[in-house]
RNA sequence: GCCCGGGUGGCGAAAGUGGUAGACGCAAGGGACUUAAAAUCCCUUGGGGGCAACCCCAUGCAGGUUCGAGUCCUGCCCCGGGCACCA
């Protein structure tokens, strides 16, 4: 009969909670730790409705991880901060119609009081938000850095205009080539935008990623992201003259190129453009512009195209072929002209059966039949390729390339799929651009001494019709003299894309207290690069990809000494509801609140680990969560019951069971399989209840493999088992031993033929022979062998014996 | 279309290198305690057959390798996620 009081979660978390705060127990020594670690989670962007039960997901595994290595006798530094510039919150701004100046603040309060109820090992003193000046002054001097390394750049690119909101729209404001808010067609529009040279880095961002411990998922999304893809240009040349560089990835083909294809917006359009067909492409050029962004890439796939009117020689048969121009062909990658093969490419063969081009057959591949069929496998064999007949195509390929590289015409060449990385936003909600625009002087860079640009706190934030950012009205704040020359200037009115601002977050971290450099060398040695990286796929190309870039630049700028921030990382799961995302317009989004009231915070951090495999997800129903509060009432009442007893061993076969378990539990969590590291606990309390109770050597151990997931439960448990005032976060993690581990006696199957027909029990070690005669003793297994002879026998050690027969 | 994950009981899920399928939990059914209910505790629970001890069938589908396949190989089907006219 029990005596433990009632659990009460509310009464103990809130207590805990405070002790942490007043304790420090959660802030390690920066300056001097013995074994730093650096355990870094994706920082949320604060929304108005507050964190939902995808980031406590992501957050619990997070510091569960934490929490295990501290127990390890690591110095875990475990920070949170806030990544609050951006389009939401601006939307958002806009929609209730209040400066984001004012409402964020009030959501990072609610954020933070949601961040300290779940019971996270945060660091508060080094707490961040991007839209705070004394962030974001050093996001505006990394600008600076990369335009003084030449990294960054202005040319004119599309975006998406909405002609009747008069504002530019992010990608993810058009929906179905519409205006999210007033459902008018957009428009795309050219404007003069900053860039950074993230493709000079492609090959080393790619490269490096053989070199990192990360989720293979995540590794396959940036592979597939940066897409390096190799071929070769070739020059395909106008009687006039003018040389015509396609960029294909088959080159073998060229024989079979019988048209070629440019960008609308190619530069050679004009002149290529005979004067019948002038008006044709045109309005062809109109009509592509005026579809948004989007609609360019995802519309319907039928082909649309207009003859320029003018040939050039293809370079390896030499007679004359048509050139086009379709929007199929993107400006922005390769060339922005390809030559097509008809035969052997979907999009070409489509395009020249709706246009009536010719289509000639280059390539025979073995097994398929017919001049007509549209191969693009690289198994085959070359044909009416000339001299080149009868070779393979990669062969072939080669050999063509170098031929046509004799003749000037043709070049092996690298492509990737990565673009260079626009960072302007015309926008009020972010860091300012950091750069003057002088008459005399050109663009000139804000002098470091000047950062940084604040942002002024405008009242109409709006985006209107000029196509610039709303601070272009803020006259006072726009004039400014040239920094150089002193005559009248104009700032940059564009404000940089919220993926800049969360590239270097993780370099503030430790050095959040020093306002005149972004991050001390010396903490920055101590601590990084960041030991664990945990966080979720959506961020596995952007985020991931512009981080490790930032860090290349500031590694060859001599600030940092390494060039990957992230050696380890791993990918969580997604949690769904009723099997799909969750999100604001299905309504089906999760606030975690009212779960933790119900059942406090160790319940539904558990619950949410329980739930299935941490690096997968799954979908979140809420009938579970009881067999996981059962689960904390029992160790509650096991650890009152066990503080009122003597200190006794625990009977044999308890203590196996608990030695098993710390090894199973002690794998599992180290690996992020945090499901099945809770059911070995699970299993290891049922023992313990079988065996009447637990006494503090068998639940002490329980208590310390508790902690990383339910902390509040294992303090309160803790002091109560003799732990006195000290954190049971300052105690080590319970060691095993293999020995005690070991079972005495093992179950061994025996198969006839390959089928279970016995089980027997047997002491560890036993000999072939022995298990042999003993399985042949056996009734069942007698019946099956039926007096035939043994053909063969299989024997697994302690495992299982398959008969024959 | 391409690239990643997945498909196992009524449900969430377990099964180091091929070796006793379904651990752990939920739900459901039965029982104990109780005036009663809740809570708690005990038992049953993949499907089928048999009074039984046992037997047969079962890990998306179809083949294959093996003494033995949820696990490996080949070809499909379905679901989730990412990219998407990238030449």
């Amino acid at each position: 009969m029990s005596h433990a009081p009632v659990y009460d979660p509310q009464e103990v978390e809130t207590r805990w909670q405070q002790r942490w705060t007043e304790r420090h127990t959660n802030e390690p020594e920066l300056d001097r730790p013995a074994r730093p670690f650096y355990n870094l989670m994706m920082f949320p962007y604060p929304s108005a409705e507050g964190l939902h039960v995808g980031n406590m997901f992501a957050f619990t595994g997070a510091d569960i991880y934490g929490r295990f290595q501290r127990l390890q006798g690591y110095d875990v530094f475990e920070p949170i901060g806030f990544d609050a510039f951006g389009i939401h919150s601006e939307n958002y701004a806009l929609a209730v119609g209040t400066n984001p100046a004012q409402l964020i603040p009030r959501n990072i309060d609610t954020f933070r009081r949601q961040l300290r109820r779940f019971g996270g090992m945060f660091d508060w003193r080094h707490e961040l938000s991007t839209t705070d000046p004394a962030y974001y002054k050093w996001t505006q001097w990394l600008f600076l850095q990369l335009f003084k390394a030449n990294l960054a750049y202005k040319k004119r690119a599309a975006v998406n205009w909405c002609p009747k909101d008069k504002t530019v729209l992010a990608n993810e404001q058009v929906i179905n080539g519409r205006c999210e808010r007033c459902d008018t067609p957009v428009e795309q529009r050219s404007l003069d935008q900053w860039f950074f040279r993230i493709t000079d880095y492609a090959e080393r961002l790619l490269r490096n990623l053989d070199t990192l411990d990360w989720s293979e998922s995540t590794l396959a999304l940036q592979r597939n992201w940066i897409g390096r893809s190799e071929g070769a240009e070739l020059v395909f040349t106008t009687p006039a003259g003018q040389a015509i560089t396609v960029f294909t990835t088959r080159p073998d083909t060229v024989f079979g190129a019988t048209y070629l294809v440019l960008a609308p917006e190619h530069p050679l359009v004009e002149a290529l453009t005979a004067g019948e067909q002038r008006a044709a492409v045109r309005a062809y050029q109109r009509e592509v512009q005026s579809r948004d962004v989007v609609a360019r890439r995802v519309g319907e796939k039928v082909k649309t195209g207009v003859f320029l009117g003018s040939y050039a020689r293809n370079p390896a048969t030499g007679e004359a072929v048509p050139v086009w121009i379709a929007d199929y062909v993107l400006m922005e990658y390769g060339t922005g002209a390809i030559m097509a093969v008809p035969a052997h490419d979907e999009r070409d063969h489509a395009f020249a059966t709706q246009f009536g081009l010719p289509i000639r057959q280059v390539v025979q591949v073995e097994g398929e039949q017919g001049a007509a069929l549209p191969s693009v496998t690289e198994d085959g064999v070359l044909m009416n390729s000339g001299r080149f007949d009868g070779l393979a195509c990669r062969e072939g390929g080669k050999r063509i390339v170098a031929w046509l590289a004799e003749q000037q015409v043709g070049t092996p060449r690298v492509q990737y799929r990565l673009h260079d990385w626009c960072i302007s936003r015309q926008r009020y909600w972010g860091p300012p651009i950091p750069i003057i625009y002088c008459d005399r002087c050109g663009p000139v860079p804000v002098p470091e001494r000047d950062l940084p640009v604040l942002l002024p706190p405008i009242e109409d934030f709006r985006p209107d019709d000029s196509g610039v950012s709303p601070l272009a009205r803020h006259t006072e704040w726009y004039n400014v003299p040239c920094p150089h020359c002193g005559s009248p200037g104009r700032r940059e009115t564009d404000v940089s894309d919220t993926f800049l601002d969360s590239s270097w977050y993780f370099l503030r971290y430790p050095s959040t207290e020093f306002a005149d450099r972004p991050f001390d060398p010396a903490r920055t040695r101590t601590w990084l690069p960041v030991t664990s990286y945990i966080g979720g796929n959506e961020h596995a190309v952007l985020h991931l990809l512009y981080s490790r870039f930032i860090t290349m630049v500031l590694k060859e700028q001599g600030h940092v000494a390494f060039e990957e921030p992230f050696p380890k990382l791993r990918a969580h799961g997604l949690i769904v509801k009723d099997g799909a995302k969750m999100s604001k317009s299905r309504g089906n989004v999760v606030i975690p609140d009212a779960y933790i009231k119900q059942w406090g915070a160790d319940t539904f951090r558990m619950y949410l680990m329980f739930l299935g495999p941490f690096q997968e997800g799954g979908d979140f129903r809420d009938e579970g969560i009881t067999g996981v509060r059962r689960f904390l009432e029992k160790v509650w009442v096991l650890a009152h019951d066990a503080a009122g007893q003597a200190d006794a061993r625990p009977p044999e076969a308890v203590e196996r069971k608990l030695h098993q378990t710390i090894r199973k539990v002690t794998g599992d969590t180290a690996t992020l399989n945090y499901n099945t590291a809770i059911a070995a606990m699970m299993e290891y309390v049922n023992v313990l209840r079988e065996h009447g109770a637990g006494s503090g050597s068998s639940v002490r151990p329980l208590v310390l493999m508790l902690a990383p997931y339910a902390p509040h439960l294992a303090e309160e448990l803790w002091s109560l088992l003799g732990g006195g005032d000290r954190s049971v976060f300052e105690e080590r993690w319970p060691a095993y031993d293999e020995g005690l581990a070991q079972a005495g006696d093992v179950e061994i199957a025996v198969q006839v033929n390959g089928k279970l027909r016995a089980r027997l029990q047997l002491p560890r070690g036993a000999s072939q022979d022995d298990v042999v005669a003993l399985a042949l003793a056996d009734a069942g297994v007698k019946k099956f062998v039926d007096g035939n002879p043994l053909r063969k026998i299989v024997y697994v050690q302690d495992r299982l014996v398959n008969l024959v027969v």
